[in-house]
DNA sequence: GCCAACGTTGGC
DNA sequence: GCCAACGTTGGC
């Protein structure tokens, strides 16, 4: 079982649309870096579990958790040619680009947005908060996972009083 | 294999 | 909208 960050801007997949789907699940395609597209193919399993965290968005942070519901398999778009995602240069029977499934499991609420996570000394390390750092599939660790997840359950109690 | 030019990402 | 950081491309 390991931890991940997926990013997405809002304003082209969110976690809403995540959960607007009829099994709450989306094939993760569209990466186009490489290095996630190895951890798509190659590491991520069924059963980890996803921070789903908002890019270019007021305020960006992390805004679900959702699970890996299928490993990596060619991505479908790839192939496609009426598709944004298509590419040409993608050999079917060698695939280029690859995707996860993953299903909503609950939206974090309120959002722990990276102001806040630049906040905690204890997440200095971490992928996201690297300068320049980019990788839209990024690892998390198990110690960042639970510190997170344990703010998430902070804030909400805090909510309801 | 080097590296300049270019395109993209994503915070601000 | 700006721009720093990064990845990719292609000329040489």
């Amino acid at each position: 079982m390991a931890y991940w960050l997926f990013k997405s801007e809002p304003e082209s997949y969110s976690f809403a649309d995540l959960q607007a789907e009829p099994d709450r699940s989306t094939g993760w395609d569209g990466v186009r870096n490489y290095q996630a597209r190895n951890l798509l193919r190659d590491t991520i399993k069924v059963g980890d579990q996803v921070f789903f965290y908002h890019s270019n968005a007021e305020p960006p942070g992390i805004v679900g958790i959702a699970k890996v519901v299928q490993a990596g398999h060619p991505e479908p778009a790839a192939f496609d040619a009426g598709h944004h995602y298509f590419d040409e240069k993608s050999d079917p029977s060698n695939p280029t680009w690859y995707q996860v499934r993953i299903q909503a499991v609950n939206p974090v609420e309120p959002p722990i947005t990276l102001p806040e996570l630049r906040s905690i000394p204890e997440l200095a390390g971490m992928e996201l908060l690297r300068k320049g750092s980019r990788l839209s599939v990024q690892p998390v660790t198990a110690a960042e996972w639970k510190l997170i997840t344990g703010l998430a359950k902070t804030s909400k109690k805090k909510k309801q009083g």
